[in-house]
DNA sequence: CAAAGAACGGTACAAATGTATTGCCCGAAC
DNA sequence: GTTCGGGCAATACATTTGTACCGTTCTTTG
């Protein structure tokens, strides 16, 4: 997680902001300047130059040089991140308070991983390592399966069978793949039958 | 690594998408078309017209007409907001198989909600809700606390002592706090003593 | 009140940029 | 062979676009 340092914006500016948030989520590309100044119902373009070399002196925004619509926001990048992590919370008896922003939570380093994929989790057997049923886990290409840890939680596609989600654990030439559910039975393979095809990276609920 | 949902491309097209995904991913914006001559090691602009033409035609790109930098992928919309969803993987038998993408994974409209903020979790009295230490919990700020189910997962201030994360549960004038875990006792109290501050939204743990 | 900073209008200009046109080469299809 | 489409080079041109400069007004700060 990175911080992102942001001082405070005046109002003009916050309102700058917030439309280049709406417009560059809803376009997917930065608009240009004069764009930004019909939108903020602006006749010249000076107010709109003022506007974004206060939004990039105070950390919010970066753009190339020169280059037409290269703009990218830094508070939330990718419109993504930017949440503020406002401290501890306690799960446990009432210990910690929180008070002010102590970083943000930066979620682009995962999602700029190229190749990253996800699957909708189906079943149980998951559940002893708090991934539910539902849950979307995000999972990293898995090249060399020979170097993957012990433990590791993969997708593993069985020959002849399909995909499935589990604890990988290699023991010579086999392979065994292990729920985290005392329910289920270790499923125990030799490695040729195992394609590992992905890394557990994070785990997704939506409420 | 990129998928061909539409009309397949000749190798000078493929090369030409392959790069222009990359540059993408990285700058987060389009390249000019000069910028793609060059790439490309060319001395004119004129190809690369051409194969932007035939990109469009067969649909894996578009852009706005006359607008510099506007151009945007629709072959596999990897990248910000969107990380495919390849299907779902059993985390019980062995059951589902996936192949192609079905869905995109589109964690902007939760990130884009104004005000969110995040939590780090410290302890495991919410473990049975599959809530582990160490995760990031995603809360909205809730305005109207009258209007919160109970069994919903909030984070509470409790007068004098520190902020909770507990299942909220509204008794006439009392307000219960309710971990997920055995270990823990519900916390029994009036209601004008807690504060509930936000509505668990998502958790996300990276791994 | 005075000073400073932010915001705005107007204008200007060079560079970046998309687009059109012409001609040539090459391989595949007929 | 001939035709046709894809690919390339070279050039030209109208916009789009970022940026600079000047002057005015307004709000905030000391």
């Amino acid at each position: 997680m990175t911080r992102a340092p942001q001082e405070p914006l005046t109002t003009a500016q916050q309102e700058l902001y917030d439309w280049l948030a709406d417009y560059i989520g809803t376009h997917r590309h930065s608009p240009s300047i004069r764009q930004m100044m019909q939108a903020m119902g602006l006749r010249s373009p000076a107010p709109i130059q003022s506007r974004l070399r206060h939004l990039q002196q105070k950390g919010w925004i970066t753009w190339q040089e020169g280059q037409a619509r290269t703009l990218q926001l830094l508070g939330d990048m990718v419109g993504v991140a930017g949440i503020p992590v406002l401290g501890a919370v306690a799960a446990g008896g009432l210990v910690t308070a929180f008070d002010d922003v102590q970083e943000h939570l930066d979620l682009a380093p995962v999602l700029e991983t190229r190749g990253l994929f996800a699957l909708t989790v189906n079943g149980d057997s998951m559940v002893d390592s708090h991934i539910a049923d539902g849950d979307v886990v995000l999972m990293e290409p898995v090249q060399d399966p020979q170097r993957l840890r012990n433990g590791t939680v993969v997708s593993a596609l069985v020959a002849g069978s399909g995909t499935t989600l589990k604890h990988f654990h290699r023991q010579g030439a086999t392979v065994v793949l292990e729920a985290a559910n005392p329910a289920y039975q270790p499923i125990e393979l030799p490695a040729e039958q195992v394609e590992v095809q992905g890394r557990l990276v994070a785990v997704w609920r939506q409420i």
